[in-house]
Formats: C-alpha cells, sequence, structure tokens
DNA sequence: GCGCTGACAAAAA
DNA sequence: TTTTTTGCCAGCG
C-alpha cells in the first residue's frame, strides 16, 4: 500500500464519521490493515490541515483528546465533540462504551 | 544513511 | 490501577 494511499484511505475514513461518534487511531489503523498503523494515522491527521475533515473526532484508545497544540486551544476539541453530543467520562476522557463508532456492529 | 520523535497501542510488570 | 516495554514507520535534522 503506498503511503499517499494509505493517507487516502485515513480521510475516507474519517470523513464517515457520523456527528456524535468517536473512532480511534489503531481502529483506523486496523481497519487499513494492521494495528501497528496507529501512528501513521496520526501523521495523516496531522497532515490534513485545511482539508475539512472531522479529524477531532479521531481519538487515542483510552478515549483521551488530542494534544492541545494541535487544534490550537485547550478546550477546543473537548467543546466540539461535546456539542456533537459525544459522551465524556469526569474526568474530561470520551465515554468509548457509549460514543465510538463500530461500523461493523450496525 | 543514521538516529530520534511522535495526534498510538497492546502486553507485561 | 499505572508505568514500562516493545512494535511499527513516516518525517526531519
Amino acid at each position: 500500500m503506498d503511503k499517499h494511499e494509505f493517507y487516502e484511505k485515513v480521510y475516507k475514513i474519517v470523513a464517515t464519521i457520523p456527528e456524535g461518534k468517536v473512532m480511534t487511531y489503531g481502529l483506523i489503523g486496523f481497519i487499513l490493515g494492521s494495528r501497528y498503523y496507529a501512528r501513521r494515522v496520526g501523521k495523516a491527521l496531522s497532515n490534513a490541515h485545511g482539508r475539512g475533515l472531522p479529524c477531532h473526532r479521531v481519538v487515542n484508545s483510552k478515549g483521551e483528546l488530542a494534544p492541545a497544540h494541535v487544534f490550537g486551544g485547550k478546550g477546543k476539541q473537548y467543546r466540539l465533540l461535546k456539542e456533537e453530543g459525544v459522551f465524556f467520562k469526569p474526568n474530561g476522557c470520551v465515554d468509548l462504551k457509549r460514543s465510538l463508532w463500530r461500523p461493523w456492529e450496525i
């Protein structure tokens, strides 16, 4: 799989995440072939500025949000997700049990 | 070409 | 439970 192709697939998947749902880096990587692609997914998103992708709907495996500097604001990602109806745990992490999007389980 | 870093994650301790 | 180890690989200096 070419890296460009890989990136495009990442963008495509991210673009399909509905409001109020999130996906994890590892999950996206797994769909594309291996859980070890998780880091490349992160790179793809960091390179995806200006594409209009809902990259705030992608979180790590624990439900933690991306570091603040990525979106250029402390509670930026948190507020966006909250507005969309994503469930949060008291500790500020996404409640993956409720808000993780599993396309194959619909 | 080499070594380090990172929007990661599972397993081990 | 949290921390460490290990695996993977694209970018960058």
